[in-house]
DNA sequence: CTATATTTGATTGTTTTTGACAAAATGTAA
DNA sequence: TTACATTTTGTCAAAAACAATCAAATATAG
């Protein structure tokens, strides 16, 4: 059987069940399960069906990006120890840009007392920022509902109203040529127009993004002090040699 | 069978049921208690579930977060009925302003399958408008933290960037001679700039405003079409001289 | 036709999922 | 409270599914 068959029968089928085996399709199709595997691998490349263990199903709109409970949970523990690191370097009465982000997150509970003034696109940061009644304010913009953040051209024109002592940035990936980088163009605009209107730039990453690439540029790695977290299996040197870099250890 | 497809099945029976046992999942599945366990874990971890004891229920927050615990029950009928009628004006397509408020809140429901395009000023409303799915823009600004809504110059400048077809505005007064008025001039600001940025104005006022005054001013009572509520000790022939009036019967 | 490139199915070792079981925790009834 | 039954958690080994590799089969080009 031609493959572009064999696709169209695969997707045929998941549209009327919303899930299927990979022997479902072995028998449907008759192919070996390697090749059904193959199939199915080249499908969600084409993001038209989603892979789980066992099969496939309906593609969800929203996998680009884990959102918020999922995250939260993953390596809570680094993401604690960073933000407190990161949260030693603001000084009483500054005005700060916390992003948004579950790392960012973290820092809150370090900031109350210190009488700061918190400039945010994270709506998740929301409810802790009133809980410790530290003064916030939001930018404008895009509601992206999944990463509850804020985006597109209103944010950052509303950037333009504030100005920052220090801001402290989320990112996906960091790399010694690439830079910092984050799945969402949008996003990353914004962080880069951050960057330029603070005075001192924090970037907060745990090991889990060293080295790896995501797909939108936000800035070259020297533009920030990187805040990060040891693991015996990465070498922070190569990053050291580029930028001041933090690391924690827990 | 496949995990999302159980998963599926399970989160099915809770919506039906509202409780589910173990027991009723390994019939149901035919699965073993190890994985129905792990998959109420996982759907707990998702915020999707709340295990309890020998099983599952929907989570608490599902319904309660849809409309807020103090005022919402104050009058909540009244306000439905008020804000179905409002929404009744929504055309499919259009971009309306919702200001923050109970009974704005209460619209959303009745938006999510306009395709309409909502600005707010309100953050207690962000979570209704993801979940049904409706496109967002949040104006920036202070964070009013006790009433959850945004204000100040940000939101001002924010609101520039906007035209509205329709706008739906809460208020705390409305007085034949003082026009509507509301607590905060911070926010009677921002209804003012919303009146004039909108093609039509719309005043959302349950009979308890009816007659009284409250502090700021924010325009006269022609400046906007009022939605409100029939009740026999209240007159508002005073009001339809003046603008346009719809009154709804519960 | 031969040479080359592509697709396919089988095999390998590895990872993930699953069900079973024991120990700990929780709920219940006396 | 204690005693008892049920439920939960954590661990482990078996089973299922996986990615990676390779050689045979098939298709394509010259």
């Amino acid at each position: 059987m031609l493959t572009p068959k064999r696709h169209q029968l695969i997707l045929d089928f998941i549209d009327k069940h919303n899930t299927v085996t990979i022997q479902d399709l072995v028998e449907l199709t008759d192919a070996s399960e390697s090749t059904i595997r193959r199939d199915l691998s080249e499908l969600e490349r084409l993001e038209k069906i989603e892979r789980v263990h066992g099969g496939a199903t309906l593609k969800h709109s929203k996998n680009q990006e884990l959102s918020f409970p999922e995250k939260a949970t993953k390596y809570i523990d680094e993401k604690k120890g960073i933000a407190k690191c990161a949260a030693s370097f603001v000084e009483p009465n500054e005005c700060i840009y916390l992003d948004a982000g579950t790392t960012t997150f973290e820092m809150i509970p370090y900031l109350a007392q210190q009488n700061v003034i918190v400039v945010t696109n994270g709506l998740t940061h929301l409810e802790a920022l009133g809980r410790y009644e530290i003064s916030t304010y939001l930018l404008g913009g895009f509601v992206k509902h999944n990463t509850r953040a804020l985006i597109g051209s209103g944010a950052i024109s509303s950037l333009n109203n504030y100005r920052f002592d220090k801001c402290f940035l989320g990112v996906n990936g960091v790399h010694e040529h690439y830079g910092y980088t984050t799945p969402d163009p949008e996003e990353a605009m914004i962080k880069r127009s951050v960057l330029e209107l603070a005075q001192q730039q924090f970037v907060l990453a745990d090991h889990t993004k060293l080295n790896t690439i995501s797909f939108a540029n936000i800035a070259d790695i020297h533009q920030a002090t990187m805040i990060t977290n040891e693991k015996v299996d990465v070498d922070v040197t190569p990053f050291q040699n580029k930028t001041s870099v933090k690391v924690v250890s827990l």
